[in-house]
DNA sequence: GAGTTTTTGTACCTGCCAGTACAGATGCGG
DNA sequence: CCGCATCTGTACTGGCAGGTACAAAAACTC
């Protein structure tokens, strides 16, 4: 059987590149919102019609599902690859700052999908206000392992609070991306940034003490 | 000239308590949203009918700039409160703690109606979008007025830079709010005030000098 | 109680919303 | 060139959005 990847698809092919009416449609949610969006926003904007769209994508819940998927790929993949850096310091480090620069990016409405894609909304919103919270959730559990780990590293000194800590961080993201909303800049965020990162421990104090800890065996 | 307070209102007297009926729209418009609160949704909560409330508010938008004036004179008004504590270091105390307990009252939504009324939505709520933009950046301000006044005092290091911090703690209480909405508890979001505390300027070192202080001439 | 003023309830308006029926267009294998 | 499968464009659907016209109701003053 051959299962290409790209088989024959049989038909009048279409006429757009999905990728790319993923972009336009993702530019109109962050802006807009999920319930903000009217399906003429997004056609417009996608440069296709109703039909197409809907053959495509299924309807507007499903395509604000594919619209989160392509931006954890795109604008928002620079926080999974935070969590590959070496120490907990840096992972957390390159994560605000990369956060900083991704909320102010020019071309780039200002905030993060996440957040503002459905926060408050009516009823008929409500599974993907859901699914906005668990994303948000998986975020800040992934960080939290990573944290875990670099805490059994030695990293992290032993008294330090991983889930708490996950959760100051996903708090101060959180955070910045409200104050893009209202207009921050981008060193005014670098600025909170840098005082938020003064809460961090290990500061000084635990700085390398990797297989030296007193109570390892706890 | 008498001009009582409660003057006489000549006419059919009204059948309902108006700050009842903005009661029942703040929690409407806190759960849902600008956007997501339709009519149907408020004159239902607020036992009102559909002319009753464009007679006694105007509009859509109208009614929720009275819900937000509202807002802040109920659970908002420890914010205000705040601010009067002697030092900078009990301001901000206050007003994290303070915002813990009120993003996860019981009886309210959880989150923050400046937060989350209006943060990405469509054209027709872009005038409420930036009231709320306005409302938060002026609740900044205050903070930063205050803790401006705290460096002059000696309250606040020398160093430390007012516009930073204020922007910090709005920031940690934005954050606080979506994590509210997506469901922390009380206890966790102390637990980020505790970190986030840990960042405050003259913890030990700046502790107590009033009056002594080396450049209180300057 | 008559006239006046304001509120109330019903029923309605226009306009936009998400979603779709259908016919024509455009590609494929044979 | 012919069936066949898929996509495209136009035009439409029912329903709900915010907002209002109008007459009946309930208070006031005189």
């Amino acid at each position: 059987m051959k299962t290409n990847t790209s088989a024959k698809p049989a038909g009048r092919p279409r006429s757009f590149d999905t990728s790319r009416a993923l972009d336009r449609a993702l530019d109109v949610f962050w802006r807009k919102g999920y319930e903000g969006a009217s399906l003429s926003d997004l056609t417009k904007a996608m440069g296709i019609n109703r039909p197409s769209l809907y053959a495509a994508f299924g309807d507007k819940e499903n395509l604000f599902r594919r619209v989160l998927d392509h931006y954890a790929e795109g604008p928002a993949s620079y926080s999974y690859a935070a969590l590959a850096e070496p120490t907990s310091r840096a992972v957390v480090e390159r994560l605000l700052y990369g956060t900083a620069d991704m909320l102010t990016a020019p071309r780039n409405p200002h905030g993060c999908l996440w957040v503002q894609g459905a926060l408050a909304c009516g009823n008929g919103a409500d599974p993907v206000r859901k699914e906005l919270i668990s994303r948000r959730m998986a975020g800040e559990a992934a960080l939290r392992k990573r944290l875990n780990r670099a805490r059994i590293d030695g990293d992290l000194p032993p008294e330090a609070n991983p889930a708490s800590l996950a959760r100051y961080i996903a708090t101060i993201i959180q955070g910045m991306s409200i104050q893009a909303a209202g207009g921050a800049t981008r060193s005014e965020l670098r600025r909170i940034v840098k005082i938020a990162l003064q809460s961090w421990p290990s500061g000084e104090t635990h700085k390398k003490q990797l297989g030296t800890h007193p109570i390892a065996g706890d």
